[in-house]
DNA sequence: GCTTTTTTGTCACCTGGGTGACACATAGAC
DNA sequence: GTCTATGTGTCACCCAGGTGACAAAAAAGC
């Protein structure tokens, strides 16, 4: 039989998320808080849909995942009890980045991001949520790019990278996007983890799949082709 | 001869940092901001320095990188105009997790993060700040390490991904930090991106150098021999 | 223009880690 | 206790990508 957990002001308020806050807030948020009880394997949200509530593990462990272009699954992160999880929910028309699962029999507290806010920082939600995208958003991309390197071939992180590049130093022109960047094999090299050659070697087979081509030393590029080779769903723009 | 950029109020706002915050706030941020010219290569701040101030790059193209444990530099982001950058200064007591140069000549505006906080948001920076280390601190770990795994050997990430085990799972024990988790082998290979025949090899030598050890299908780890074959700097705490 | 330096292209060779296969150990299930 | 699942240990073999070396091509100085 499974005991349902106390979850009481004192308990919370000695998790490190809210040690900062007043009996108030937490007893507020307690309120609006749901709680359930998730058995092992059950999945709590999954890649790609949109990311509405805030999770607060409260016992077991829960698993963060993600599926690789050739469906292995990488294992991002074990979540301990008493992590917040699910925070693209905290930025504005986020999706999950990752699929969440129960590791183990888990107890699960949801909130609304917006009460969560407006709770423990008495600040607008929409304004909090901007904020967190102009600051925070830069370190979610990078985090999303390099769980993706983790199960990619050499091919695939270069285009990873690439289209990382086309997004912040892309203008269009007629050919594709142009980067307006002076970019070295060897800086590229240093961007995937990989020797100068071998990112010449596969720079040269992308030009000749016309997944891009050279200007001069700048590059311009066909995101959806990279799309394509970097195994990524097409556009999700 | 070097041109000042012309920094008022309607350019701002066309940031997409920015485009939420009223004329007023982005006055306010402006007059309180510092703007300097960087030249190429030039070091705006180190590794493992604290973590006291934010950036704007106004132009030209920051570089954010790390060193890895032999000294190769991986190349962790390029930051573009009209992005904030030095973001670990919007949490409490941080240190800086890369090095960031110039790598073009930049216009860089430079802002306490008190004043940005406060500015844009209006409520306390400690309450924000504390919030965001209860939130998006995970993301933080979560890119620190995956930047980490980037040029190291599998023994390495190894020894990277049980540290942040041992940090969210492990007690203190007689005999080292025992991990409360039941982890199979196959486990850690998702986890590193491995296969799990490798992890088994890698984990027979860890214990055989007494880096960790095996009750039963618990783990316990050493956290400072785990630093070291890691190839991070001892401790640190 | 010419010279020097930086980047690109292409080798041949080596190695860390992936793959498949199978024996052994352990731990639940009954 | 026995049976079956699932986890661990260890092979032999293969391949993507690292390394070093060097020539050709672009850029940058001057």
């Amino acid at each position: 039989m499974v005991r349902t957990p106390i979850l009481n002001v004192a308990t919370v308020r000695r998790l490190k998320a809210f040690s900062w806050a007043t009996d108030r807030q937490v007893e507020r948020l307690l309120s609006h808080m749901r709680l359930q009880y998730v058995e092992k394997r059950t999945v709590l949200f999954d890649e790609g849909i949109p990311s509405d509530s805030l999770y607060l593990l409260v016992s077991g462990v829960a698993k963060l995942s993600l599926r690789s272009p050739d469906d292995e699954r990488v294992l991002v992160s074990l979540v301990a009890p008493g992590e917040l999880f699910g925070i693209t929910s905290l930025m504005p028309g986020m999706h999950r980045a990752f699929r969440s699962e129960a590791f183990s029999d888990c107890w699960v507290g949801t909130v609304r991001p917006e009460v969560f806010v407006t709770t423990l920082l008495d600040c607008p939600f929409a304004e909090f949520s901007a904020m967190m995208e102009g600051t925070v958003g830069r370190w979610f991309a990078l985090l999303y790019r390099y769980t993706r390197f983790q199960s990619s071939s050499l091919r695939q992180k270069l285009a990873l990278a690439l289209l990382e590049l086309a997004r912040k130093f892309g203008v269009q022109d007629a050919r594709g996007t142009l980067l307006i960047l002076q970019l070295t094999h060897e800086d590229l090299a240093d961007l995937v983890g990989a020797s100068r050659q071998k990112v010449t070697e596969h720079m040269k087979e992308l030009e000749r799949r016309q997944v891009l081509l050279r200007d001069r030393r700048k590059l311009i590029v066909h995101p959806d082709r990279l799309r394509e080779t970097a195994g990524l769903p097409p556009d999700e723009k």
